[in-house]
DNA sequence: GCAAATTACGTTAGTGCTTACATAATTGGT
DNA sequence: ACCAATTATGTAAGCACTAACGTAATTTGC
């Protein structure tokens, strides 16, 4: 499944999905057990049932919906002999819905099956469960309710529009921030292998005491993305640990971090820099190329990961040379 | 809010404006940033952004929805020209879907705002609301996944509609229940007296120890209904206190509950036994009836209630009596 | 007391999705 | 090698809902 692992940012996708699942299921066990019934129909019915005659209005504001839904749901619920519908003697304009003599006997039969449908949803959730969704999903229908929500993501937007994206070296306070960048990816694609293991959670000793280099990319105070440089032998370096978080992707964060780590490796004044990944990355890779990493036909021997199926190194001459050919051409 | 107090019973309805809600503001995000780009399209193209050309069906999988609505949205996506199709070489049923160009710098710009839109989510339901919200998400796909929710509410249906009903009568774990059950009709049709309060909330004292007696209706473990027998003046008994939860109205809970307080009744060797009631409550009148109630001509001089304009004693030798006379006419 | 604004509702058109069906390409069993 | 099943996709029809509009009734402001 793909859509949690998008979390807030697909939550309307989320949500609808559920709504679907639960409705589908009720429906399901509506017509199993022979009730002339449909799962949407039910707050309408419900509430009508709870308080008599009511206005379409009334109804719609009651279960979050228009008038227009309300007004055509009851059309429905009349064809079905549930529902019917009477002018307002004081209020020409207004429509009031109340149950038949029909609607009331069968919404008594329904007793049992609702029951089912509460304890079945127990059980599926567990006790638990179901009581920490629901009590999510009051709080927030809270918060949606007031357009909090909106106001909020606008607020945040203007704050990360105005924060500039920088790149910061390494400092101990963001230790785990390197840990914690790199699990993203390679849990997501991959496993977390010994050795990352050993170098993510001790970079002080593994990274920057063998004259390698770390960046973070901050962006309005959240450390969104990192990057290491590290000291291979004299002179030779190996870009890796490059990690942007999930959500924070295509923002650049990528880009000014290798530019960082390249612009750090000349400063050393470095002679060799390449780089070990996987075919699978195809957006890292094409930013590496972009960078001016050139592929190479084969593995880099000795490799120290399972993972590693391309070696890429840095030329960034030859890639002009092989971009402008392919302009020629 | 009228839906929250449904809980279980409208989860669909529920988790479907949520998801509107959410689906809206982004979109309103989207619109007043300018991204030429709306909030239903967020799964599809980041999953094309993050895996790169890939089949409809692959799409589809992976959002959770089905091929069709990725096909369609595929024609708005092409329209939009953030994203191309191409048939597939190896595969001449294969459609695959890529972004194009303007489809990848389109959304490597949306970046801030997907930060904005996570971030906001965080600010207006908290670090803690929107962790719980997103946990009890996981946790019902998960359910839901497996059918396992349809599952359980026919198995409980079975045994619900199974379960014999059962009369047990009163003890201290179900005092709230007595309070609840009786509330619910008191307040739909009336409004709760000071004199129902006193002895709802303390029935050993007000039921009990008089010389009463109350029963509940239970089934499957859930306690539904329930009726008490008061002693009015020695051997002179009243019932009273009926209700049976509107959820569970039909299953004949209140026919077996009134059997027991009459069976009660005799048992005491009571030899008076009225009740008070009102003429709104139609269903319960009938059932007094057909349980060997006599409407009498007058309310009860001197009766505690204001809302009682019925009085019944129970008389079955004259119920029937009455009745054979209806069936000789 | 009467026009203007508001309210209540129904209707229409449109959207996002589904199911059902149609079609083309591929795979598999014999 | 060939026909039947399967797979991948597109298309059509339908459903639930919304927004937008129209109409009738009521309230408000002067």
């Amino acid at each position: 499944m793909y859509l949690p692992s998008l979390a807030q940012l697909a939550l309307g996708s989320r949500l609808k999905s559920l709504s679907d699942h639960f409705y589908a299921a009720v429906d399901e066990v509506y017509r199993t057990c022979g009730a002339g019934v449909e799962s949407r129909w039910f707050p309408v019915l419900r509430f009508l049932w709870e308080n008599g005659e009511t206005t379409v209005s009334d109804v719609a504001q009651a279960i979050g919906q228009t008038h227009s839904a309300v007004s055509q749901l009851a059309d429905k619920l009349v064809d079905a002999g549930l529902v019917c519908r009477k002018k307002d003697a004081q209020d020409g304009r207004r429509s009031l819905l109340a149950l038949t003599e029909k609607g009331r006997t069968d919404l008594s039969a329904l007793g049992p099956i609702w029951v089912a449908v509460r304890r079945g949803i127990v059980k599926s959730l567990g006790e638990e469960g179901l009581e920490a969704l629901l009590n999510a999903l009051a709080a927030t229908e809270a918060a949606v309710q007031e357009r909090s929500v909106v106001d909020a993501m606008l607020a945040e937007h203007a704050i990360v529009t105005k924060a500039a994206l920088e790149v910061v070296p390494y400092e101990p306070a963001l230790k785990d921030h390197f840990y914690r960048l790199n699990a993203q990816w390679l849990q997501r694609h991959f496993r977390i292998e010994d050795v990352d293991r050993e170098m993510l959670g001790d970079p002080e000793r593994y990274v920057l005491a063998p004259g390698g280099a770390i960046f973070f990319a901050r962006l309005a105070g959240e450390v969104i993305g990192t990057c290491a440089l590290l000291q291979e032998a004299p002179r030779v370096y190996e870009l890796s640990k490059m990690g942007v978080d999930e959500t924070f992707r295509g923002m650049g964060a990528g880009r000014v971090l290798l530019a960082a780590a390249i612009a750090e490796f000349h400063r050393r004044g470095g002679k060799e820099l390449f780089l070990e990944s996987n075919s699978r990355l195809k957006t890292a890779l094409r930013m590496y190329e972009q960078a001016g990493f050139v592929l190479q036909p084969s593995v880099r021997a000795g490799s120290h990961y399972e993972r590693a199926d391309v070696y890429m190194i840095y030329q960034p001459e030859q890639r002009q040379r092989a971009q402008a050919a392919a302009v020629r051409s």
